[in-house]
DNA sequence: ACGCCCTTGTGAACATTTGCACAAAGTCGC
DNA sequence: GCGACTTTGTGCAAATGTTCACAAGGGCGT
């Protein structure tokens, strides 16, 4: 590392593979307050977040020493480390850009509140979709955009089809917004310092294919199936349906 | 790994990093199949997939060398490689478990069928959901599972609440399925062999935040804002631009 | 048929991430 | 109080991933 000088104690730059992390590290540690458990080792918490426990340890050595040697970490109080880390000490409001069958599901799924955001607009650009509830919310037009980052919106969700994310993409950071969470199978482009993140359930699919093929493959292992009768191998699979 | 002697060309262990990528790349491809473009560079292709040419270059390197210098690659034929190389040359049937708000929303989802995959069962413990219709299916009961890995099916999706993942997940990998899509906000443990990839949210959500929060802090840079008025900053967002 | 020009494929440098192993540091029983 | 025992925090090495930069290769115009 870099000798950054004064650095107070190691407030600053957390690995982004460390971060992606303390989500999983954050859950982990409400499922044990909510078995009435106080303390945790590395070990047990590692298991319960599904990672090594010498990642779990690297990791929160990057946010403080906050363990006690020989006993393990203060469940309340590594929650409140990992989420001060995040950012997490207050609630974030959340823009929904595309009120379809997506984004009227997130709109109505309670699992954003609970985790430190609150959705607090639903947009859509189609005149007939705008001014319908949905939720405890009515759905507003595309233009009152800037108003909302202008009262400190900083975090938008791209719930609109593939061909449209740019243009919204587009229109969001045109208005301010930093932070993009991306629905729509499709990569947008956006400028430096902004933030985007995509989730896409076919990706997900495609890449388990991926590691079942190779499952595949190798149990026919003994023939070294080269060249030519390569083809042929995924056929295989009983899939009678 | 052990250092696999012969190996063929390329066709095995292409890294985890760019597998995770290919997946965007054949939808870059499938955009440009639409806007009926027939060659393209890896420049072009790299900004539509939303990353760098030579990183786009090195991960097609890894499943051979389909394209020509000073021109580019073949649309149509990098399609069929990349698809090839992922295990998509046939379709896979996949389970869906846990048909509540999500799970409904997944299974009438058409997403899936476009890109390589059926949904051929749904699956809920509830006897009342049981019986009851979702798009073309009906619900089945979780006594079903080894008749569908049986004929084949070998990834299942959870969408069950979090602290019936771990249950799910074991059934599923009793049953001889080898791939898993979690979307419960949980970690679930299976044994070596079995793939598992979560979707979550709140975790997406969490990690913008921790972004944000970043670009907060570097803005109020002069001002050390150690401590206590620290919480205040979210809302300054002046974000100019 | 030749050479120019363009883009691929890749070796090598650099960066990040993971895993190991253990000294340091604290607790708890006695 | 004190020593034995436990678990953290971290230096170091290995593995994995990214970026650079350019030689090799191939098409296309002439
Ligand atoms: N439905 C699902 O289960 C599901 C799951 C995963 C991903 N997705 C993806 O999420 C996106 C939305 O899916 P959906 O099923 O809700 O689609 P949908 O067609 O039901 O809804 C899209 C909504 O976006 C609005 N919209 C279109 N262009 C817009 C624009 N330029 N600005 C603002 N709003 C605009 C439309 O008016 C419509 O209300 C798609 O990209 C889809 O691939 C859907
Ligand atoms: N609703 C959303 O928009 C959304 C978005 C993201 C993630 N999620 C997550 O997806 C999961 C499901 O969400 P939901 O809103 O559909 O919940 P839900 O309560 O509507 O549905 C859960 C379904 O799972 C079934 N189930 C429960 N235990 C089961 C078991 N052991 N075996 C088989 N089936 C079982 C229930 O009978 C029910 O039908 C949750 O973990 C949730 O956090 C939901």
């Amino acid at each position: 590392m870099p000798p950054v000088s004064v650095e107070s104690a190691a407030e600053r730059g957390i690995p982004d593979a460390a971060v992606a992390r303390l989500p999983g590290y954050l859950r982990a540690l409400d499922t044990m307050t909510a078995s009435g458990i106080a303390s945790v080792s590395s070990e047990e918490l590692a298991v319960e977040a599904g990672v090594s426990s010498a990642k779990l340890r690297k990791d929160l050595s990057h946010l403080g020493s906050y363990g006690v040697r020989g006993v393990g970490y203060d469940v309340s109080h590594l929650r409140y480390e990992i989420s001060r880390a995040l950012g997490l000490t207050h609630d974030w409001p959340v823009v929904i850009v595309g009120m379809g069958n997506l984004g009227r599901a997130l709109a109505q799924y309670g699992g954003f509140e609970q985790q430190g955001f609150s959705v607090v607009a639903l947009l859509d650009h189609d005149p007939e979709v705008v001014g319908q509830r949905v939720g405890d919310l009515v759905v507003q037009p595309m233009t009152v955009l800037p108003a909302l980052t202008g009262s400190g919106v900083v975090i938008g969700v791209i719930a609109a089809p593939a061909q449209a994310a740019q243009d919204v993409a587009d229109a969001l950071v045109g208005a301010g917004i930093g932070s993009i969470l991306n629905f729509a199978p499709s990569a947008v482009n956006v400028p430096d310092g902004v933030q985007v993140r995509r989730v896409d359930l076919a990706s997900e699919l495609q890449i388990l294919a991926y590691h079942e093929q190779r499952r595949v493959e190798s149990a026919e292992s003994g023939a070294p199936a080269d060249g030519t009768a390569a083809s042929a191998s995924a056929r295989t699979v009983g899939v009678a349906r």
